[in-house]
DNA sequence: CAGGATCCAAAAGGATACTG
DNA sequence: CAGTATCCTTTTGGATCCTG
């Protein structure tokens, strides 16, 4: 049961701060810096930003670039092709969580600006 | 961020045995007894089983039926259309799960007879 | 700036025994 | 049978300080 597809993506995407750092990548332009980040998700520690980015890395969603002629250095995230898909696998349970009422004011927005995903309004699988 | 849709539906279902005890109802024939849901999920302890079965009820993924008419007591468990539902987000993460290469020789099969779980063949949004 | 190191608190979950 | 109670281990993550 352990080894099973299923649950090996649960443990990475299953932990906290995952989701909400992965949203905040898809949301920007595309490229984040460590301290904007830490400052978007205002309570996350460095040790847990640090954390989880590297499983995020190690799992390919994410990728780190470092600016070569920076100083001091600069590392700029960004999601990678499978990250930018897994955030469709978000809007399902978005869409899901908002059709079985686990809901709060701001996300019944069709547009959440808190997660910034949109809402699926369609039957089929969007791309967004 | 945390009072967000997406969050509180990670928070349901993003815990350990959560996803096995929804698979493990959804492989049936729709019911199952507490002592069946544990063995079937043999390293589980009948209290970890026991406080995920509530929370699932709470949230109304499952129902919890006793049978009257017999000695000792049965219950039996099976998934609410909310729960149903559910099992396709964890069609979709196979998906994205074996795209991304999260596989094993098991979950590869595009039937995995482990996790009960069909895989999706076509880009839509298939109800398997 | 981007983290690593250390220490600590809280929570989750396992083992085992017991009960209506 | 279907859990509950108790105890204990492990995991997780937060706080804080430090560094190349």
């Amino acid at each position: 049961m352990k080894d099973c597809t299923l649950y090996k993506t649960m443990d990475i995407i299953g932990k906290r701060w995952t989701l909400c750092i992965l949203l905040e990548l898809h949301k920007g332009n595309g490229k984040k810096h460590f301290n904007e980040l830490k400052y978007m998700l205002h309570s996350i520690t460095p040790k847990t930003l640090s954390t989880r980015l590297k499983e995020l890395q190690d799992h390919g969603l994410i990728k780190r670039d470092v600016e070569s002629d920076s100083t001091p250095v600069r590392c700029n995230y960004s999601l990678t092709e499978s990250g930018e898909e897994f955030i469709e696998i978000i809007s399902h349970i978005k869409k899901w969580g908002l059709k079985w009422k686990f809901e709060n004011e701001i996300c019944s927005e069709s547009d959440c600006q808190k997660c910034g995903i949109r809402q699926i309004s369609d039957p089929q699988c969007s791309t967004q």
